[in-house]
DNA sequence: GCCGTTTTCGGCCCGACTGTTTTCAGTCG
């Protein structure tokens, strides 16, 4: 039976078949609106769908609801099929090159019969596209470009992708017999950004009856002590095995820091160890590194500081800053976030919806400012969470935000971020950045580098300088937290930090669920080494007020 | 196709950028 993934893959391959098709464009993207709904929605899917309450969704109207009735009954869905009969094959994956909408994409199917990206390659090296109408050499250059990207892109995932499919195959083999003990490790036991490869260490007394359970559930393949699951991954699975329980955490030791970091320690004869790590770096006389700094970048730090392991975790978090609410372009209202911000025991937040400039995602005027301080005025006293507003203000071209400054001392929290114009030149973009944060009323520079993992490049800017910058008007740095980004990049975490500079780690929810976002910004904090003191979401309700009213100071 | 409603049809995100063109279409955030 097809669950709420499959219903949203539908839904928004519907859309592009739409699209493609040359259909209403309002007609579209009601499709990807109802696949959003349902992407954000709390609601159990399965259950409303069996009692035909779909309409409950906002968004799901009668003819995406016979959509979904029809596919969870029969499997099928006869829209999908129907255009799929006359769209051809490939056209999804075409739309996923950035520069290539349906319309480009039909011409080039019909001048030159190409339906997938192997073709449009080859058709690029051909030079046949630079001839064709309303194309030329600089797009068949830019395509060529993005394919290649693509092509790296595609042998990663993205953080959280990794975090789920890792906890799915977890579940399934941990109910195994012939299974002692399972442990993540390499990429994702140190919560690097995007993942090559999602790998386990297991412990089995009986390495042949293991494989032989594996196999009722999983194909796979076998080299040495190495299994790699097989069919349908989008990275490669991967299984070290141990028979002997003393044998685990030396081999978890092994693939949980990366080679470089793995070489320099030069363990040799050291790596024995019958209880846990620790015991390995003592015997190496070595003080114990976490698992997410075993990077090379911590061989590079000079300053003694910078190599203390991080001590940041959830249970210091206080402060729920930076995330959206259907004032915007978030799917959940500001009740519904402080509601949940509450329950999950937060003790204060800062709702920073878009600003004004952000027309794309219904940005706040002036006047709507003012409302949504109204409806806090209002709920605050039902809440022990202390509600502040917070903006998150674009940063125009001129590196103005787009706020009078008399306005900006309507909030209690600026957030400041780039949202367009991302093609400046280096020096203009770290003016633009420098005078942003030289705004007396920014508290925070959010996802300073504006880069989309696997998607986008972050703009050319000089981060030292901006980050300099921050530490002198003590201006908080994001670790945005959203899987997307990630950004400050933790690699320059060691630089800012050798600066004295504060972070905000941030989900920059958009909905209740990606609250939970938090958890991989903190892995990307820890890798940079972040101790909770250097995080404002971790101050205390009263040294959150005293970071605040730190730019009254500043402005005088 | 969805929503909201002056309940039956009009409005739905719009402006900047890019590469093409020679005044603009297509794409993106």
């Amino acid at each position: 039976m097809p669950g709420k993934k499959e219903i949203i893959t539908l839904l928004e391959d519907i859309a592009d078949l739409l699209e493609y098709n040359g259909e209403n464009p309002f007609k579209v993207n009601a499709f990807r609106n109802g696949a959003n709904a349902i992407r954000r929605s709390e609601i159990e899917i399965n259950k409303i769908v069996k009692e035909k309450a779909l309409d409950k969704i906002k968004g799901i109207g009668k003819g995406l609801q016979s959509v979904i009735y029809e596919f969870y009954e029969t499997g099928n869905s006869s829209a999908y099929d129907e255009l799929k009969r006359v769209v051809p094959e490939g056209i999804n994956d075409l739309l996923k090159i950035r520069g290539l909408g349906s319309k480009k994409i039909k011409i080039l199917y019909t001048e030159l019969g190409i339906s997938n990206v192997g073709e449009l390659e080859y058709a690029c090296k051909e030079n046949r596209l630079a001839l064709l109408k309303g194309f030329g050499e600089a797009s068949q250059n830019k395509i060529i470009a993005e394919i290649e990207k693509q092509k790296t892109y595609s042998k990663y995932i993205l953080l959280n992708t990794a975090d789920t499919l890792s906890e799915e195959i977890l579940e399934k083999i941990s109910k195994f017999n012939t299974l002692s003990k399972i442990v993540h490790t390499g990429e994702l036991r140190r919560g690097m950004e995007v993942i090559s490869e999602i790998a386990f260490v297991v412990f089995v007394p009986d390495k042949k009856k293991f494989l032989a359970e594996l196999k009722e559930t999983f194909a796979f393949e076998e080299r040495d002590d190495i299994v790699t699951l097989k069919n349908g991954y989008p990275v490669p699975i991967v299984f070290f095995i141990v028979i002997k329980e003393d044998e685990f955490c030396k081999k978890l030791f092994l693939t949980t820091g990366s080679k470089e970091f793995i070489a320099k320690l030069n363990a040799g004869a050291g790596i024995k160890c019958a209880g846990n790590e620790h015991e390995i770096f003592k015997n190496i006389d070595f003080s114990f590194v976490i698992p997410e700094m075993r990077e090379k970048e911590y061989f590079e730090q000079k300053k003694s500081k910078l190599k203390e392991n991080s001590d940041l975790s959830i249970d210091h978090f206080k402060g729920l800053l930076h995330f959206h609410t259907t004032y915007s372009d978030a799917g959940n209202s500001l009740k519904e976030m402080i509601t949940d911000a509450q329950k999950e025991g937060f003790e204060y937040a800062a709702v920073c919806d878009h600003s004004k400039s952000a027309v794309y995602a219904n940005g706040l005027s002036e006047g709507r400012v003012l409302l949504q301080k109204q409806e806090i005025t209002k709920i605050a006293s039902s809440y022990k969470l202390h509600i502040f507003q917070g903006i998150e203000s674009d940063i125009l071209q001129t590196g103005d935000l787009d706020y009078s400054t008399d306005f900006l001392g309507n909030f209690d929290f600026v957030a400041a971020s780039i949202h367009s114009r991302f093609n400046m030149e280096e020096a203009e973009m770290t003016k633009r950045l420098i005078k942003a944060v030289e705004n007396p009323y920014t508290d925070l520079l959010g996802h300073p580098s504006g880069r989309l993992l696997l998607s986008r490049d972050p703009y050319k800017f000089d981060v030292k300088k901006v980050i300099d910058a921050c530490s002198a008007n003590s201006v908080a740095i994001e670790i945005n937290a959203n899987p997307h980004r990630l950004d400050l990049d933790w690699r320059w975490i060691f630089y800012a930090r050798e600066k004295d500079c504060l972070f905000s780690i941030n989900p920059d929810a958009h909905s209740v669920e990606d609250i939970s976002y938090i958890k991989y910004g903190i892995l990307t904090a820890r890798k940079g080494g972040v101790k909770n003191s250097e995080v404002i979401n971790c101050f205390s309700l009263e040294n959150f007020k005293k970071f605040l009213n730190r730019k009254v100071k500043r402005s005088v």
